[in-house]
RNA sequence: UCCCCAGUAGCUCAAUUGGCAGAGCGGAUGACUGUUAAUCAUCAGGUUCGCGGUUCAAGUCCGUGCUGGGGAGCCA
């Protein structure tokens, strides 16, 4: 007999087959049991029915407890009663592995027993879907620089030395040394762009921040594209069409998965290019203007020059249907790489970039500085040690040319597009400051 | 590093002014041939996070520690 999955069982109507899954659930009386079977591209009814299947057998089926996996052979049918439209009429079953006590029922749990048993919560409907739209995500961002051109460009996760003086990082052993795991692939990504032309890393980062917020993971994924000759209005149309790319491939492949986390799709239809690009001077002076017309709000004070917290990005996008793109950073906040515009000589050439429903920073991008000498006084301004950036320099003496480039929030923006409260649920196996079990 | 909150049955929670430790779900057993988080009946299930204190009496009040959650800072 053929086994098929779930998703395939339209093509199957009347035919026997069998499925191979886990029992989600079951319900019936005695002489009729429903079986809901999953296994990974679907959930089907499985219906047992003791005129069928004879009393052992029947027996069999109702001691099959939540979570066994299991092979029911049986009769494909449609059938509007069926969750799906589609159930399957048990003509042999057959378990493989006896489930005893799965922790997780059907009812309501906490936050901290769900991520103490994340090896198991995977399994449920909503973590399933979030995840298969995650892999949605990532594989919309490969194709979309694919199609453009661009070449993937594998970076190291031990590096021996930071990218921002200022963010903490894990340190390794590393035989007679210490390594630091990477908190960036932009340094390396631009020796890569000098090769190729254009290019872009997708690989896990770690940052060793004290930040236990829901927008916060201490391992996560990002995505750096870096390309030579590109300006700031080049970078930010770049992030801009990969964020329409990706939106607009989640909706059209994963309309089921947002639908079975009761996602308002149509916030997710609004989005629209061109996105928004506002000068900092002109957001800082929205939020000076809200803090003054909500004095008691927390989080809502904004002193002018200095970054945005999460409150203040929920506020300059509260009245947007797209994300929007802040230029203009005061150079002192932001890291020591970036480019300073020639006009405004205290301002760097960089943006962030702001997601819709307090979705917060999705994107930080910039113009690289591209000259030896005002890269040297940068790295000094910022005390950093001046030996390990010699490569890094040699992209300076060797041909320099303008370059820019952004990072991506993997996570954050699958929290974005699935609406998900927290980070969390975004990645298989989250790591924060206060967990790094199962 | 700082601020706020929580910890009671496997899970989610309740317990009045300090006065007998409770419910729902899950589990077990039984009934029911179309269930959709099925329904109904019965049963089992407790170191109230640890330590110390106040009191005739502490889940409840005080001190302290631990664990976790949310947020600030920092950041994607």
């Amino acid at each position: 007999m053929k086994r098929v999955y779930v998703d395939e069982l339209s093509q199957h109507v009347g035919s026997d087959v069998e499925i191979a899954g886990w029992l989600q659930i079951q319900r019936g009386n005695n002489k009729l049991r429903f079986l809901q079977v999953r296994d990974g591209s679907g959930i089907v009814q499985a219906i047992v029915a003791k005129s069928d299947v004879g009393e052992e057998m029947f027996e069999t089926a109702k001691g099959v407890t939540q979570e066994s996996s299991l092979r029911v052979r049986g009769t494909v049918n449609a059938d509007d009663r069926a969750p799906g439209g589609y159930e399957l009429i048990v003509k042999d079953l057959e378990i493989v592995g006896q489930s005893i006590d799965y922790p997780i029922s059907p009812k309501e749990h906490g936050s901290t027993f769900l991520l103490d048993h994340r090896h198991l919560w995977l399994r449920s409907k909503k973590q399933h879907a979030v995840l298969r739209i995650r892999h949605e995500v990532i594989w919309a961002i490969r194709d979309f620089f694919n199609n453009r051109g661009f070449i993937g460009f594998d970076t190291p996760m031990f590096t021996p030395n930071a990218v921002e003086g200022t963010t903490d990082l894990f340190e390794a052993k590393y035989f007679d040394t210490i390594a630091f795991l990477s908190q960036s692939g932009q340094l390396y990504a631009e020796a890569g762009a000098m090769a190729h032309g254009r290019v872009y890393t997708f690989g896990p980062t770690f940052r060793a921040e004290k930040s236990k917020t829901r927008r916060h993971l201490t391992e996560f994924w990002m995505v750096e594209p870096e390309v030579a000759f590109m300006d700031l209005e080049g970078d930010m149309q770049l992030a801009e069409d990969m964020t329409m790319y990706v939106i607009e491939r989640v909706l059209d492949k994963r309309r089921d998965e947002l639908d079975m986390l009761e996602r308002d799709v149509s916030k997710l239809e609004a989005v629209s290019g061109p996105f928004r690009r506002m000068h900092y001077d002109k957001a800082a002076d929205i939020l000076v203007k809200y803090a003054a017309e909500h004095p008691d709000e927390e989080g809502a004070p904004f002193t002018p020059g200095d970054d945005f917290g999460g409150r203040h990005e929920s506020i300059l996008t509260m009245n947007s249907d797209s994300p929007i793109m802040i230029t203009h950073f005061p150079a002192e906040i932001k890291a020591f790489y970036m480019k300073r515009d020639p006009d405004e000589p205290d301002r760097a050439l960089g943006f962030d970039m702001i997601g819709t429903e307090d979705a917060g920073e999705l994107i930080g991008g910039s113009v690289r500085e591209d000259s030896y000498d005002v890269l040297v006084s940068r790295i000094k301004e910022h005390s950093l040690p001046m030996e390990p950036f010699e490569w890094y320099l040699d992209l300076r003496r060797y041909g320099s040319v303008p370059h820019a480039g952004f990072g991506l929030g993997l996570e954050r923006t699958v929290k974005w597009i699935t609406g998900r409260d927290h980070l969390r649920e975004c990645i298989p196996f989250p790591r924060m400051m206060y967990r790094m079990k199962p």
